[in-house]
RNA sequence: GGGCCCAUGGUCCAGUGGCUAUGACGUCACCCUUACACGGUGAAGAUCCAGGGUUCAAAUCCCUGUGGGCCCA
């Protein structure tokens, strides 16, 4: 029971200023709340580690941090021991062309060591700047700690789990043709390979028959391959070629028989019809040679540039052999016609060249076996949403060969193996250590095969995915702590972008499953790509990336995260705008005001609800189980519009306006005037509480403020009552207002003036407080 | 060639078979009303992409098509 009507607000400022979250941010620091101790119940989130690339960091990236944030928040609300690391993704290609292009260097042609030297460097600068946005957005997970897939402690567990997936024979070395990207200088696996529409040049070449005067049209976009043809194919159901399939035709230039044969997969329509199958146009020549059986003529080497076997070409690039080659064969009047096409090119995905395919020796990690156990575990973890488990199931049914590992690149974990100088038999270590071959000294002693004793270090680094495929058991501190392990592994919840799956979680359920016999996660959460305000794909080169420091700056970390909560619809792709960033605010402010309104009235320990109090408890009981539906799916879009809505169209603009009245006590009873107070605070209270997740800062001020010396982030989420449902009084009091409200209007009178409307019988049980709200005379 | 997703006022988005289609942004008009002009009230604005089907009932389910995005070969 309070005494006095209404205090001084202790709320004063009119609008929620951005400033404040340092203070807030700070004082989380000091009390270390998001510190991680070890217990049975443990949530832990194998966070992606975002990879340094360049400024200014992916706004739709730092979107997706908030949301992972939210789900920490989330289940540390509900009660469980969210262990929630975070880690900076170091490895690979991207800094080492970032460093090139950056010192105006060549990575083949420094010192090693110097080299990664300068990659360190650039990684420390962008990396730094990353963790102060996440902190800045208040991301409540492990700082303190934070890993580096670079770091020795995490290179070591790579090397550690190569080394035992070498040992239980999983590991291979074979001479293939592989998909090599000659600007990189390095083998790629398939699925780092993207395909663009190039126009090319489909050019129709006439070869004579070798025991006649005719020729046979053969059309190619590859004519500086004619010198590693090795058949001529056609469909076996077009009658243009029956009569001259099994003879052989001369190839131009080369003056090399080959024969013609027949095979299902020269389409009829497809230029003539007849087409050379070289090693290697494309994959389909790979799957041609392997099936025929056909003897490779290597026409590229690894700088790109043509081989000997292509005679007068050699050492040029491709696309100018090709127009050499094509200039050639018009003079000796080879060529029928060129045609312009658009062709489905295999480029690198990392700098969209087209890719060759070059037989090259590298190490492989077998997939194949493993397609179906991986199916069987792609089914049993939970997809939010659970359309995207169709992105892991597609990338299963097209995986043809086993994975390429080695790279031919610095930055990166090096292979740990040593050759012997004598027979070349390679050798891995004894795990647990971090090994550098290009540069220490063989740990091996003997040769297991000759017994000779000297050692060459392998020279080749890892793909990078080697390293991030381990993440759940560096985080769970595989062969590292075991305790910590068991009561860590499985993970609780991969989160991670939908571009990445057939990468970074197939790989991942791949590794750990190899090495564990486990599942990494149960559930997996995947988020869609930001895009620009038009719809479009953001990129620095065309220019239209939003930087966001600038944008969390200026609106703060909250409104940024409201936005990202209110505007991302689960799973899919979103748009970024500025513009409504900022009038997110907005909701803020209103938050800000309700309460600074509510914080001119004492907290009132215990009343006896009215049925106005009732109704609004009722509404927010609804309120409750709509966000924990959403909350429990990961999907704050639900939960963040709910309370947006529930809290601006229903309780300020209704409930507020109808005990307004009543809180200060004019010709209300004690009773009746307590039961308003207690029921706004209530509501505010829950609302609060809700909303704590997605916006951290401005609830823990107003919590604290109002309420509770103690964080509201070490409070529970709030849980239903399961009160008596009035909410069917809703339309009901809202169309009686609006049509108050209207009557005034068009009389032209002021709010405050009082008018007379009668209130419908349906609404009697309200109708002391509804008269008090627009002053109505009976 | 195969697969996935999307199509709802100017823009974004809700809707999971059932009243007159939700809300936000933007636009316009009026209004300082003891929390808020970063506000309030009101208004205008939608052939729910097209066609067909299922059903007593379709924005919603099915089929076909069109347009857009993405993935795979």
């Amino acid at each position: 029971m309070c005494t006095n009507n209404t205090m001084e607000p202790r709320i004063k400022e009119k609008a929620w200023n951005p400033e404040l979250e340092k203070k807030i941010l700070k004082q989380w620091q000091e009390s270390h709340i998001y510190d991680f101790e070890l217990k049975d119940n443990n949530y832990t989130i194998d966070t992606p580690p975002p990879y340094p690339s360049g400024r200014p960091w992916h706004i739709g990236a730092t979107a997706h941090y908030c949301q992972i944030d939210m789900i920490a928040r989330t289940a540390r609300m509900s009660g469980k021991n969210v262990y929630f690391p975070i880690g900076i993704d170091r490895n690979g290609l991207p800094v080492e062309l970032y460093t090139e292009k950056k010192h105006n260097i060549r990575m083949r042609e420094m010192e090693r060591a110097k080299f990664l030297e300068l990659c360190k460097e650039a990684l420390d600068d962008l990396e730094a700047e990353m963790i102060e946005i996440m902190k800045t957005l208040g991301i409540s997970a492990n700082f303190s700690d934070y890993y580096r897939t670079d770091s020795q402690e995490y290179r070591t567990l790579t090397q550690a789990t190569f080394i035992e997936l070498w040992k239980k024979g999983l590991v291979y070395r074979a001479e293939r043709p592989n998909n090599y990207d000659w600007v990189s200088g390095t083998t790629i696996a398939d699925a780092e390979i993207i395909y663009l529409d190039l126009p090319t040049k489909l050019v129709y070449m006439k070869f004579k028959m070798k025991n006649s005067e005719k020729s046979v049209t053969i059309v190619s976009t590859r004519p500086e391959l004619l010198c590693s043809c090795q058949t001529i194919i056609v469909n076996p159901e077009d009658a243009r070629y029956t009569d001259v399939v099994g003879q052989k035709v001369i190839v131009p230039i080369y003056n090399r028989e080959v024969s013609i044969r027949t095979h299902p997969s020269a389409k009829k329509e497809f230029g003539s019809g007849a087409v050379m199958v070289c090693s290697y146009g494309d994959q389909s020549d790979v799957a041609l040679f392997r099936e025929l059986q056909l003897k490779e003529i290597v026409a590229i080497g690894l700088n790109g540039r043509m081989l000997e076997s292509a005679g007068p070409y050699v050492g040029l690039k491709p696309k100018q052999a090709r127009q050499k080659i094509i200039e050639d064969l018009q003079k000796q009047d080879y060529v029928e016609k060129i045609e312009d096409v658009t062709h489905r090119t295999p480029v690198s995905e990392r700098n969209k060249t087209p890719i060759e395919i070059i037989p090259m020796e590298e190490y492989y990690l077998k997939q194949k076996d493993f397609v179906e156990k991986i199916r069987e575990i792609g089914s049993k973890i939970k997809f939010y949403p659970s359309m995207h488990k169709q992105i892991l199931m597609n990338w299963l049914d097209s995986i043809s060969i086993d994975w390429p590992i080695s790279r031919r690149r610095f930055y990166g974990t090096e292979i740990p193996i040593w050759y012997c100088t004598k027979c070349s038999e390679p050798h891995v270590p004894e795990a647990g250590k971090y090994f550098q071959p290009w540069k220490d000294s063989s740990p091996i002693t003997k040769c297991s095969k000759c017994g000779n004793t000297d050692f060459k270090g392998e020279e080749r680094t890892f793909d990078t995915w080697m390293d991030s495929s381990i993440s759940p058991l560096f985080v769970s501190k595989y062969m590292r702590d075991e305790e910590f392990f068991k009561k860590t592994y499985p993970n609780s919840l991969r989160p991670q972008a939908k571009d990445i799956v057939r990468t970074w979680l197939y790989y991942t359920i791949l590794r750990c499953d190899q090495l564990t016999g486990k599942t990494p996660w149960t559930e997996a959460w995947i988020m869609g790509y930001g895009l620009d305000e038009h719809g479009l794909k953001m990129s620095k080169s065309k220019g239209n990336a939003l930087d966001p420091l600038p944008v969390i700056q200026k609106y703060g970390a909250d409104t940024f995260r409201f936005w990202s909560a209110s505007e991302i619809n689960q799973g899919h792709d979103f748009r970024c705008s500025e513009q409504k960033i900022e009038t997110t605010k907005k909701f803020l402010s209103k938050l800000w005001n309700v309460s600074r309104f509510l914080s001119g009235f004492p907290i009132v320990k215990s009343a006896n609800p009215t049925i106005t109090d009732k109704w609004i408890i009722s509404e927010l009981d609804k309120l409750i189980a709509e966000c924990k539906r959403g909350y429990s799916e990961y999907n704050f879009f639900v939960s963040a519009t709910a309370i947006r809505e529930f809290t601006w169209n229903l309780f300020a603009a209704h409930y507020i306006e109808m005990v307004k009245a009543r809180a200060y006590g004019s010709d209300f009873s004690e009773e009746e005037r307590d039961a308003a107070i207690f029921t706004l605070h209530k509501v505010l209270n829950a609302i609060l509480r809700l909303l704590a997740p997605i916006t951290p800062f401005i609830t823990e001020y107003l919590w604290q403020t109002l309420y509770s010396e103690e964080s509201i982030h070490n409070q529970k989420l709030v849980g239903r009552e399961n009160p008596e449902d009035l909410t069917k009084f809703t339309p009901e009091i809202v169309a009686f207002n609006s049509k108050v409200w209207n009557e005034k209007k068009t009389r032209g009178i002021s709010l405050k003036d009082s008018i007379k409307i009668q209130v419908p019988s349906s609404l009697e049980l309200f109708a002391k407080d509804l008269q008090k709200m627009h002053n109505l005379t009976p």
